[in-house]
This record gives structure tokens, sequence and C-alpha cells, in this order.
DNA sequence: ATGTCCATGTAATCCGTTACATGATTAT
DNA sequence: ATAATCATGTAACGGATTACATGGACAT
């Protein structure tokens, strides 16, 4: 199980509430790890328990008041440990790979438009990433936290693009079904 | 959720066993739509409940008995009612971007190694639909059926060669790191 | 008025993984 | 002998998704 050290990752940059890591895994670490915010006020709430983040509540006023978490002295250790283990495969389910390949029972027309539908999304991803990587990387001095991020994220441009490829060969590919 | 729809889809090519099932997503649909025996015989369970599969044993001697599911009508229509239904964009999650994103608080060798080991599984699995490529679809005759196992598998190729030069590109960059 | 953002969570259900369990046949 | 294959499942646990729930601030 990653999410509880993907969440240590975002808490190592700086302290953060809930909420705020919530935001986290909907956009930068969420490119290579998604989770929801009752993932990760579950996770937090064991991660306290393990004693691998501490957290303080923040007084405000005309807001509810903010539950701030720190990474702790053991919470790095077990990010360090966690590093030198195995990473599991990523499992592959597709829904859209799975209609292509039962193509004989499916209806076309509508798997045409869900490849459409699925081709305008990476576009977009594509599109933000290369905006972060223009404005945060290309050109600049890199900190090795900086070309970790950098590494990352040149992976995912290059498999957006490909993912773009791909799905652009099959609507041909799907154009000359049956004749 | 696919996994039912997964196993209809199995069903339309033949009848099989909870068995047939569990290897099958071992192997072909498995590429797409991974699941394990436990799962399956799970939502075998389910499905006949729903009506869409019905199931009957068929003696054996020397071995146990086979069960075998056949999908109804009802099955198939639910199927063609299911690819009209929008896809979901598969959820990312990959350890292995979550340590090259947090490159700073990680064992750098040992992450060279699981980016080797990721490496050798993406180069085993090319090889794998490149052979089914060559052995059931490169110069024949595909009916519709086969077209769309075909589309399937030549996405499928295009992305582990990508995730092949991705994985390569990514130790390149991170021999360069600190330097 | 309506909706979005901030900010926190609980509850129920479903899906996925790991482990347990059995037992004969066939290949090395 | 040992391992793999055939063939079926149950049980426990943990992870993920969906829905429910509250409530003020601020913009349109």
């Amino acid at each position: 199980m990653a999410l509880a050290e993907a969440i240590l990752v975002c808490l190592t940059d700086r302290p953060m509430s809930g909420y705020d890591l919530a935001k986290t895994f909907d956009a930068s670490i969420g490119f290579f790890w998604r989770a929801s915010h009752q993932q990760v006020y579950r996770e937090l709430a064991k991660l306290r328990e393990r004693g691998l983040v501490k957290s303080s509540e923040i007084e405000q006023s005309g807001k509810p008041n903010r539950i701030v978490h720190t990474i702790t002295t053991a919470g790095k250790n077990a990010l360090k440990s966690w590093s030198q283990k195995p990473s599991r495969v990523p499992s592959v389910k597709d829904e859209l790979l799975v209609k292509l390949y039962a193509l004989e029972h499916v209806d076309i027309p509508a798997l045409r438009e869900q490849l459409e539908v699925r081709l305008d999304h990476h576009r977009a991803i594509l599109n933000a990433y290369h905006k972060i990587k223009e404005r945060f990387y290309d050109g600049k001095d890199l900190t090795i936290s900086e070309q970790g991020k950098h590494i990352a994220l040149t992976m995912g441009i290059r498999s957006e693009k490909e993912m773009i490829k791909s799905y652009e060969e099959a609507l041909v590919m799907l154009g000359q079904v049956g004749s």
C-alpha cells in the first residue's frame, strides 16, 4: 500500500491539512497516484496512530479550523525503507480496451465517441504537463528533489503523447472495420 | 464495474468454467483487465443471480466436475448497453513514479534496480504480444471480432514499447542526477 | 438565489488481495 | 519424491468509491 507513503512524500515538502493533501492528490502527485479526500482523511488517522505524522489544530476566524499534519522522523525513516522495497507493477484495468477487444458485441458509434472523449482527456493532461514543465523546469538549475519531479513529469509527457497517438490510431483502424 | 462485463465478453466466445475464465484473465483479456480466480468465482455467483449467465455441472471421471457457464440473452443485452455507457479513465497508481517524484527521500541505487525490474517486465510482455500478433493476426483475413482484438493488441504493443523507452530514459536521467 | 470554495469528517458498500482448504492426475 | 496442473471454492482483511452530512464566506 503506497497511499500512506505518497502522503508522507507530500508532507516532506511542507506541513499540510487534509484538505491541502486532497487537492495535491488531484494534481501534482495525483498524476502518479490518485486518491480521494475520504481516503486521505482515513489514511491520515492511521499515520497519526503509527506516529509517522503529528497533527496540530490551527485556529482560524470565519473559516473552520485547519488541522495541519507534519511528518515525524519516524515518518522519514519509513519513507526511506519503503523506497527500498520492490514496486508493484500497476494492474491494468481499462474498460475501453475491453470494449475494443469485444468489438463484435458493442455499439461501434458509441465506442468511437468514447475514444474521442478519451483522446480529449489525454490531450488536456499533456497540455497541463507541458505548462508545468515550461514554468518550473525548463532551462533552470534543478535541485535533486526537482530533478526527481522533472523525471517523473518527463515520463508522464511521453506516456500521454503515446496514448494520444494510440487512440488516434485505434480510431483509424475502427474506421476500416468491416471494409 | 467492468469485471462482470469482461466475464460476459469471454463467455460470448464459448461457455467456460470458472477455472477457464481465471486462466483467460491471466492472459488474453487479462492484458486489458486483470482479475484473480477468487474475484472470478465471486462475480460468477452474482452474474448467475442476476440471470446474465446460466451454469450447468458436467460430470468428469478422475477430475472434479466442471461447472460450465453460458451467457444468456439477458447477458448479451447487458453487454450491449454497457458498451454504450462512458468508459472510465483508468486511475493511475504507480509506486515507481511516486518514488521518482520523491527522489530526494529515496534510496537511489535501490530505485535504479526497481526500474530495471520494471523494464524486464515490460520487455517480456512486449515479446508475448508480438508472438500473438504474428501467430494470429499478421497477414490474415480477419473477422470483426478478430479485428477488435487486433486493434486492442496493437494499442498494447505501442504502449509497452513506449513504456520501455520511457524507463530507459528515466535510467539515463537518473544517471545524471547530482552531476 | 445559486453555486463554488474552504474544511472536516462518517457510513455503507463494493472491489481486490492474501491466505486457507481439498484432492486427484500427470509430468520430471 | 516433487512439482505442476486441473478444479473448486471460503474467509478475512484492506482499499476504493459513493453517498451523506455540515456550515460559513464570497462571487455572480
